[in-house]
DNA sequence: TCATGTTGTAACAAATATAATTACATGACA
DNA sequence: TGTCATGTAATTATATTTGTTACAACATGA
C-alpha cells in the first residue's frame, strides 16, 4: 500500500467499509456454496463484524439482484455469475457515494464574482475526476478478485 | 451537477470541503490581488465560512509553498503561478485523503481462506482506482478554474 | 511606544456518520 | 410446534467535520 502519511494527527474520509465487506461477502458465497450454508452468522465470522451489519449489506446486494436469499431460509447464493458483477455495481449497490464525491462548501457569497461562479467553474472538473474513478471500478469484476484467492 | 440520487435517506462520505475551499481561496487571491488586501476575513466573507477555517487551510497552502503570508501582516499572495498548481497538489496540501480512499474492514478472519486473502486480492485493484482518480486531478490546474470565472 | 488589526493555534461545542449492539417480528422447515 | 435464520427498528459508542470562542504572536501606523 502506498498511502504516504503527511501529518501526524487528523484523519479523514474514506469510502465506507460496506464496500469491501460486500466484495468479501460475494467472494465467500462463491467460495463456499455447496460446502456450507452461507448464513449471515457464517459471514460475520469470516469478516468479523456484527451479523446485523452483514444483513444490511446483503439486503442491498439482494435489491441489486446480485444474490438470492429468503427470510427464514438458511443460506444465500449468487443470482449472477461473478464476472457479471463489477466493483462499480457493488459500489452503487451499497451506496457508498450517493451523489458527488467532493463536498462543496454550501454558501459561497453571490455578491463576490468568485463566490458566484466557483461552483460553475469547478463542477465539470470534479465530475470528470469522479467519473474517472467510477469507470475504473467498472473495469474490475468480483471474478478478478476471486481468482486471486483460489 | 449530475450526481444522481439513488435512495432517499442516508448520506455518506464526501471528500472534505477543505478541498473546494482551498481552490476558492487560490482563485480569490489571483482575482483580487492588487485590488484588495486578501485577508482571511475577506476570504471568509466570499466563501461564507468561519475565518478560523480559512486560516487553517491557508496555513496548509503556505506549507505546500503555494502562497506567501506572514503573521500580523495583512493579506496574502500567490507563491506560484496558477498553471503550476494542479488540483492534485491542492488535494494533497489540504490532506483530504490521507492514505487509502477505500476503508477496509480491519479484522477479516485469518482462519478463513477468503478472510485471509481478501486484502491481498482487493488491494491492487483499489489502488488502481484511487490512482486513476488522482491522476485525473493532476490534469487540471487552478488556471483552468480561474479561466472559467473571468 | 501604544493602539489596532491580522495571523496562528489551541480548546471546546455542535452536528453528522459509521459501526456495534440489543431486541424482536417474520418466515421456513424439520 | 419448536428452532433457527432473515429483516428491521431503535439505541449507543465512536469518530470526524465544521463552527466558534479565546488568546498569543506579530506588523504597522499614529
Amino acid at each position: 500500500m502506498a498511502g504516504v502519511i503527511f501529518f501526524a494527527g487528523v484523519l479523514k474520509i474514506q469510502i465506507s467499509s460496506r464496500f469491501t465487506i460486500a466484495v468479501h461477502i460475494l467472494t465467500c458465497i462463491n467460495y463456499f456454496s455447496g460446502q456450507y450454508a452461507v448464513t449471515s452468522d457464517f459471514l460475520a465470522s469470516s469478516i468479523q463484524v456484527n451479523p446485523v451489519i452483514i444483513r444490511k449489506i446483503i439486503s442491498q446486494l439482494k435489491a441489486a439482484g446480485m444474490i438470492n436469499i429468503k427470510r427464514g431460509q438458511a443460506g444465500m447464493n449468487l443470482a449472477k455469475s461473478l464476472e457479471q458483477i463489477t466493483l462499480y455495481d457493488i459500489y452503487k449497490a451499497v451506496d457508498c457515494v450517493e451523489g458527488d464525491l467532493f463536498h462543496f462548501h454550501e454558501n459561497p457569497n453571490p455578491e463576490c464574482p468568485v463566490g458566484k461562479n466557483i461552483h460553475f467553474a469547478l463542477d465539470d472538473y470534479l465530475q470528470e475526476v469522479q467519473f474517472s474513478m467510477e469507470e475504473k471500478l467498472k473495469s474490475f469484476t468480483v471474478k478478478d478478485v476471486a481468482a486471486k484467492i483460489k
